[in-house]
DNA sequence: ATGCCTGCAAAGCTTTTGCAGATGC
DNA sequence: GCATCTGCAAAAGCTTTGCAGGCAT
Protein backbone atom coordinates (compact mmCIF):
# COMPACT_ATOMS: atom_id res chain seq x y z
CA UNK A 1 0.00 0.00 0.00
CA UNK A 2 0.84 3.31 -0.59
CA UNK A 3 1.90 4.60 2.79
CA UNK A 4 4.40 2.25 3.47
CA UNK A 5 5.99 3.24 0.34
CA UNK A 6 5.82 6.89 0.97
CA UNK A 7 7.05 6.30 4.88
CA UNK A 8 10.21 4.65 3.41
CA UNK A 9 10.88 7.39 1.35
CA UNK A 10 11.16 9.89 4.02
CA UNK A 11 8.31 11.72 3.60
CA UNK A 12 5.35 12.45 5.46
CA UNK A 13 2.32 10.60 5.00
CA UNK A 14 0.81 13.44 3.90
CA UNK A 15 -3.18 13.19 1.74
CA UNK A 16 -1.80 15.13 -1.42
CA UNK A 17 0.85 12.22 -1.71
CA UNK A 18 -0.99 9.69 -0.89
CA UNK A 19 -3.52 10.60 -3.82
CA UNK A 20 -1.24 11.61 -6.14
CA UNK A 21 0.72 8.01 -5.92
CA UNK A 22 -3.05 6.46 -6.01
CA UNK A 23 -3.75 7.80 -9.05
CA UNK A 24 -0.17 7.05 -10.36
CA UNK A 25 -0.95 3.60 -9.57
CA UNK A 26 -4.56 3.40 -11.00
CA UNK A 27 -4.39 5.62 -14.57
CA UNK A 28 -4.80 3.37 -17.27
CA UNK A 29 -2.23 5.74 -18.75
CA UNK A 30 1.19 4.47 -17.54
CA UNK A 31 2.80 8.07 -18.61
CA UNK A 32 1.57 11.08 -17.30
CA UNK A 33 1.88 14.61 -17.31
CA UNK A 34 2.08 16.66 -14.20
CA UNK A 35 -1.00 18.37 -15.86
CA UNK A 36 -2.91 14.87 -16.39
CA UNK A 37 -2.30 13.97 -12.82
CA UNK A 38 -3.77 17.76 -11.63
CA UNK A 39 -6.88 17.22 -14.15
CA UNK A 40 -7.24 13.36 -12.36
CA UNK A 41 -7.09 14.83 -8.84
CA UNK A 42 -9.51 17.99 -10.09
CA UNK A 43 -12.02 15.46 -11.47
CA UNK A 44 -11.55 13.27 -8.15
CA UNK A 45 -12.34 16.44 -6.58
CA UNK A 46 -9.51 17.03 -4.33
CA UNK A 47 -8.23 20.64 -3.95
CA UNK A 48 -4.73 19.91 -4.48
CA UNK A 49 -2.33 22.58 -6.38
CA UNK A 50 -0.49 21.66 -9.31
CA UNK A 51 2.54 23.28 -7.61
CA UNK A 52 2.16 20.53 -5.03
CA UNK A 53 1.46 18.00 -7.54
CA UNK A 54 5.03 19.09 -9.32
CA UNK A 55 6.98 18.98 -5.89
CA UNK A 56 5.51 15.56 -4.81
CA UNK A 57 6.42 14.09 -8.68
CA UNK A 58 9.50 15.79 -8.08
CA UNK A 59 9.65 14.37 -4.36
CA UNK A 60 9.24 10.61 -5.52
CA UNK A 61 11.46 10.96 -8.28
CA UNK A 62 14.28 11.68 -6.09
CA UNK A 63 13.36 8.82 -3.93
CA UNK A 64 12.79 6.64 -6.89
CA UNK A 65 9.11 5.96 -6.73
CA UNK A 66 8.54 7.66 -9.85
CA UNK A 67 10.71 8.03 -13.36
CA UNK A 68 10.44 11.12 -15.54
CA UNK A 69 10.59 11.08 -18.63
CA UNK A 70 11.49 14.06 -21.50
CA UNK A 71 9.46 12.93 -24.46
CA UNK A 72 8.88 15.41 -27.98
CA UNK A 73 6.59 18.18 -26.79
CA UNK A 74 7.94 19.86 -23.67
CA UNK A 75 6.61 18.66 -20.83
CA UNK A 76 7.67 16.00 -18.59
CA UNK A 77 5.97 12.52 -18.44
CA UNK A 78 6.14 10.71 -14.78
CA UNK A 79 5.80 7.17 -14.58
CA UNK A 80 5.52 4.45 -11.68
CA UNK A 81 9.15 2.92 -10.80
CA UNK A 82 7.76 -0.84 -11.10
CA UNK A 83 11.23 -2.07 -11.19
CA UNK A 84 11.63 -3.26 -14.70
CA UNK A 85 13.37 -1.02 -16.73
CA UNK A 86 12.24 -0.46 -20.21
CA UNK A 87 12.55 1.88 -23.12
CA UNK A 88 9.76 3.11 -24.76
CA UNK A 89 8.07 3.71 -28.24
CA UNK A 90 6.11 6.84 -28.69
CA UNK A 91 3.46 6.99 -31.70
CA UNK A 92 3.70 11.11 -32.96
CA UNK A 93 0.18 10.17 -34.33
CA UNK A 94 -2.26 9.47 -31.47
CA UNK A 95 0.48 10.12 -28.10
CA UNK A 96 0.35 6.15 -27.81
CA UNK A 97 3.35 4.64 -25.23
CA UNK A 98 4.50 1.36 -25.55
CA UNK A 99 7.17 -0.15 -23.82
CA UNK A 100 9.38 -2.39 -24.93
CA UNK A 101 13.46 -3.89 -23.39
CA UNK A 102 16.30 -5.28 -25.81
CA UNK A 103 18.57 -7.48 -24.19
CA UNK A 104 20.59 -6.77 -27.13
CA UNK A 105 20.53 -3.13 -27.39
CA UNK A 106 20.88 -2.91 -23.46
CA UNK A 107 24.39 -5.32 -23.96
CA UNK A 108 25.55 -3.11 -27.06
CA UNK A 109 25.33 0.12 -24.63
CA UNK A 110 27.47 -0.96 -22.21
CA UNK A 111 30.14 -2.07 -24.81
CA UNK A 112 30.04 1.45 -26.47
CA UNK A 113 30.13 3.05 -23.13
CA UNK A 114 33.17 1.46 -22.50
CA UNK A 115 34.52 1.68 -25.84
CA UNK A 116 34.35 5.62 -24.96
CA UNK A 117 35.70 6.01 -21.56
CA UNK A 118 32.19 6.02 -20.11
CA UNK A 119 30.59 5.08 -17.05
CA UNK A 120 27.23 5.07 -17.81
CA UNK A 121 24.64 5.80 -14.89
CA UNK A 122 21.73 6.43 -16.92
CA UNK A 123 19.99 6.17 -20.90
CA UNK A 124 17.31 7.13 -22.46
CA UNK A 125 15.81 5.43 -25.70
CA UNK A 126 12.84 6.40 -27.50
CA UNK A 127 11.33 5.38 -31.03
CA UNK A 128 9.09 7.57 -32.43
CA UNK A 129 6.29 6.99 -35.49
CA UNK A 130 3.30 5.73 -36.27
CA UNK A 131 1.39 2.81 -34.80
CA UNK A 132 -1.01 1.44 -36.94
CA UNK A 133 -3.54 0.79 -34.27
CA UNK A 134 -7.19 1.67 -36.23
CA UNK A 135 -8.24 4.05 -34.19
CA UNK A 136 -5.25 6.07 -34.40
CA UNK A 137 -6.14 9.61 -36.10
CA UNK A 138 -3.18 9.13 -38.30
CA UNK A 139 -2.33 12.75 -38.64
CA UNK A 140 0.46 14.28 -39.55
CA UNK A 141 1.40 17.04 -36.57
CA UNK A 142 1.05 20.61 -37.85
CA UNK B 1 29.37 27.59 -49.39
CA UNK B 2 26.66 28.33 -46.99
CA UNK B 3 24.65 30.97 -49.63
CA UNK B 4 23.92 27.48 -51.52
CA UNK B 5 22.37 25.47 -48.56
CA UNK B 6 20.03 28.01 -47.90
CA UNK B 7 19.08 29.16 -50.77
CA UNK B 8 18.21 25.62 -51.78
CA UNK B 9 15.74 25.20 -48.00
CA UNK B 10 14.09 27.90 -49.78
CA UNK B 11 15.18 30.87 -47.74
CA UNK B 12 16.40 34.01 -48.64
CA UNK B 13 19.74 34.34 -48.15
CA UNK B 14 20.40 36.96 -44.88
CA UNK B 15 22.93 37.70 -42.52
CA UNK B 16 22.17 36.14 -39.66
CA UNK B 17 21.18 32.95 -41.80
CA UNK B 18 24.93 32.95 -42.96
CA UNK B 19 26.25 34.22 -39.90
CA UNK B 20 24.28 31.86 -38.23
CA UNK B 21 25.27 28.59 -40.47
CA UNK B 22 28.74 29.29 -40.41
CA UNK B 23 29.05 29.64 -36.50
CA UNK B 24 27.40 25.97 -36.98
CA UNK B 25 29.72 24.89 -39.26
CA UNK B 26 32.72 26.55 -37.59
CA UNK B 27 33.00 25.91 -33.68
CA UNK B 28 34.53 23.53 -31.90
CA UNK B 29 31.32 22.07 -29.83
CA UNK B 30 29.39 20.69 -32.91
CA UNK B 31 26.36 20.57 -30.50
CA UNK B 32 25.02 24.28 -29.24
CA UNK B 33 22.31 25.52 -27.66
CA UNK B 34 20.20 28.52 -29.06
CA UNK B 35 21.86 30.68 -26.29
CA UNK B 36 25.37 29.63 -27.43
CA UNK B 37 25.18 30.37 -30.57
CA UNK B 38 23.79 33.93 -29.49
CA UNK B 39 26.97 34.50 -27.11
CA UNK B 40 29.08 33.43 -30.11
CA UNK B 41 27.45 36.25 -32.19
CA UNK B 42 28.09 38.78 -29.61
CA UNK B 43 31.27 37.36 -29.35
CA UNK B 44 31.93 38.52 -33.07
CA UNK B 45 29.78 41.59 -32.47
CA UNK B 46 27.09 40.97 -34.63
CA UNK B 47 23.98 42.26 -33.97
CA UNK B 48 21.09 39.27 -34.30
CA UNK B 49 19.10 38.69 -31.91
CA UNK B 50 18.22 36.01 -29.64
CA UNK B 51 14.93 35.33 -31.15
CA UNK B 52 16.39 35.45 -34.64
CA UNK B 53 18.70 32.53 -33.35
CA UNK B 54 15.56 31.02 -32.57
CA UNK B 55 13.73 31.65 -35.93
CA UNK B 56 16.87 30.81 -37.82
CA UNK B 57 17.48 27.24 -36.22
CA UNK B 58 14.06 26.13 -36.25
CA UNK B 59 14.05 26.98 -39.85
CA UNK B 60 16.96 25.09 -40.71
CA UNK B 61 15.73 22.15 -38.61
CA UNK B 62 12.89 22.12 -41.23
CA UNK B 63 14.96 22.47 -43.57
CA UNK B 64 16.69 19.39 -42.36
CA UNK B 65 20.24 21.15 -42.22
CA UNK B 66 20.41 20.78 -38.15
CA UNK B 67 19.30 18.59 -35.74
CA UNK B 68 17.34 19.37 -32.20
CA UNK B 69 18.37 17.13 -29.59
CA UNK B 70 16.73 17.41 -26.00
CA UNK B 71 19.22 16.50 -23.86
CA UNK B 72 18.88 16.77 -19.76
CA UNK B 73 18.78 20.27 -18.71
CA UNK B 74 15.81 21.88 -20.49
CA UNK B 75 17.81 23.60 -22.90
CA UNK B 76 17.53 22.06 -26.92
CA UNK B 77 20.49 21.70 -28.36
CA UNK B 78 21.34 21.88 -32.36
CA UNK B 79 24.02 20.75 -34.41
CA UNK B 80 24.71 20.36 -38.19
CA UNK B 81 23.31 17.51 -40.26
CA UNK B 82 26.53 16.46 -41.53
CA UNK B 83 24.52 13.60 -43.37
CA UNK B 84 26.13 10.43 -40.70
CA UNK B 85 23.01 9.67 -38.42
CA UNK B 86 24.47 8.78 -35.01
CA UNK B 87 23.04 8.64 -31.02
CA UNK B 88 24.82 10.52 -27.91
CA UNK B 89 26.66 9.30 -24.95
CA UNK B 90 27.32 12.90 -22.66
CA UNK B 91 28.98 12.90 -19.82
CA UNK B 92 26.76 14.34 -16.90
CA UNK B 93 30.32 15.79 -15.05
CA UNK B 94 31.25 18.35 -17.78
CA UNK B 95 28.86 17.97 -20.28
CA UNK B 96 31.41 16.19 -23.24
CA UNK B 97 28.88 15.03 -25.79
CA UNK B 98 30.35 12.03 -28.15
CA UNK B 99 28.88 10.36 -31.03
CA UNK B 100 28.53 6.55 -31.69
CA UNK B 101 26.82 4.68 -34.43
CA UNK B 102 26.12 1.17 -33.82
CA UNK B 103 24.82 -1.30 -36.74
CA UNK B 104 23.37 -3.76 -34.13
CA UNK B 105 21.38 -1.17 -32.24
CA UNK B 106 19.64 1.03 -35.48
CA UNK B 107 18.81 -2.67 -36.55
CA UNK B 108 17.34 -4.02 -33.28
CA UNK B 109 15.00 -0.98 -33.72
CA UNK B 110 13.94 -1.73 -36.71
CA UNK B 111 12.49 -5.21 -35.27
CA UNK B 112 11.12 -3.73 -32.22
CA UNK B 113 9.23 -1.08 -33.89
CA UNK B 114 7.73 -4.10 -36.20
CA UNK B 115 7.25 -6.34 -33.71
CA UNK B 116 5.08 -3.49 -32.41
CA UNK B 117 3.41 -2.80 -35.27
CA UNK B 118 4.90 0.91 -35.56
CA UNK B 119 7.05 2.37 -38.66
CA UNK B 120 9.80 4.17 -36.91
CA UNK B 121 10.08 7.95 -38.09
CA UNK B 122 12.63 8.80 -35.91
CA UNK B 123 14.63 8.09 -32.51
CA UNK B 124 16.74 9.07 -29.74
CA UNK B 125 19.44 7.16 -27.77
CA UNK B 126 21.14 9.23 -25.24
CA UNK B 127 23.83 7.34 -22.99
CA UNK B 128 24.21 9.45 -19.94
CA UNK B 129 26.94 8.68 -17.55
CA UNK B 130 30.99 9.74 -16.46
CA UNK B 131 33.59 10.20 -18.38
CA UNK B 132 36.73 9.33 -17.80
CA UNK B 133 38.47 12.47 -19.19
CA UNK B 134 41.20 13.74 -17.11
CA UNK B 135 40.18 17.46 -17.50
CA UNK B 136 36.76 16.21 -16.43
CA UNK B 137 35.47 18.06 -13.24
CA UNK B 138 33.86 14.54 -11.92
CA UNK B 139 32.07 16.07 -9.65
CA UNK B 140 28.37 15.38 -8.61
CA UNK B 141 25.86 17.03 -9.97
CA UNK B 142 23.61 18.53 -7.22
C1' DA C 1 5.29 21.55 19.86
C1' DT C 2 8.07 21.33 15.93
C1' DG C 3 9.31 20.91 11.56
C1' DC C 4 7.74 19.27 7.40
C1' DC C 5 3.86 20.28 3.90
C1' DT C 6 0.61 22.77 1.16
C1' DG C 7 -1.89 26.37 -1.56
C1' DC C 8 -1.52 30.44 -3.76
C1' DA C 9 0.61 33.71 -6.35
C1' DA C 10 4.60 35.26 -8.23
C1' DA C 11 8.87 34.44 -10.46
C1' DG C 12 12.07 31.79 -13.57
C1' DC C 13 13.59 29.89 -17.88
C1' DT C 14 13.42 28.62 -22.41
C1' DT C 15 11.09 29.43 -26.54
C1' DT C 16 7.55 31.74 -29.46
C1' DT C 17 4.99 35.59 -31.38
C1' DG C 18 3.23 40.46 -32.83
C1' DC C 19 4.52 44.31 -34.97
C1' DA C 20 6.83 48.00 -37.42
C1' DG C 21 10.72 48.83 -39.88
C1' DA C 22 14.50 46.77 -42.88
C1' DT C 23 16.23 43.88 -46.51
C1' DG C 24 16.78 40.49 -50.33
C1' DC C 25 15.34 39.39 -54.97
C1' DG D 1 8.01 46.91 -55.20
C1' DC D 2 6.68 43.21 -52.57
C1' DA D 3 7.17 39.49 -49.79
C1' DT D 4 10.08 37.82 -46.62
C1' DC D 5 12.94 38.75 -42.72
C1' DT D 6 14.60 40.93 -38.36
C1' DG D 7 14.91 43.26 -33.73
C1' DC D 8 12.62 44.36 -29.86
C1' DA D 9 9.56 43.62 -26.39
C1' DA D 10 5.93 41.14 -24.82
C1' DA D 11 3.71 36.73 -24.28
C1' DA D 12 3.45 31.93 -23.73
C1' DG D 13 4.21 27.41 -21.63
C1' DC D 14 6.14 24.52 -18.28
C1' DT D 15 8.15 24.30 -13.84
C1' DT D 16 9.98 26.20 -9.51
C1' DT D 17 9.97 29.07 -5.41
C1' DG D 18 8.61 32.37 -1.38
C1' DC D 19 5.64 32.82 2.06
C1' DA D 20 2.14 32.30 5.57
C1' DG D 21 -0.77 29.09 7.39
C1' DG D 22 -1.79 23.88 8.15
C1' DC D 23 -0.84 19.20 9.32
C1' DA D 24 1.65 14.82 10.59
C1' DT D 25 4.17 12.84 14.21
Amino acid sequence: MEEHRIRQAGLKVTLPRMKILEILEQSPLRHMTAEDVYKELIAREEEIGLATVYRVLTQFEAAGLVERHHFEGGQAVFELDRGEHHDHIVCLDCGRVEEFLDKTIEGCQEKIARKNGFRIRDHSLILYGECQNPKCPNRPRE
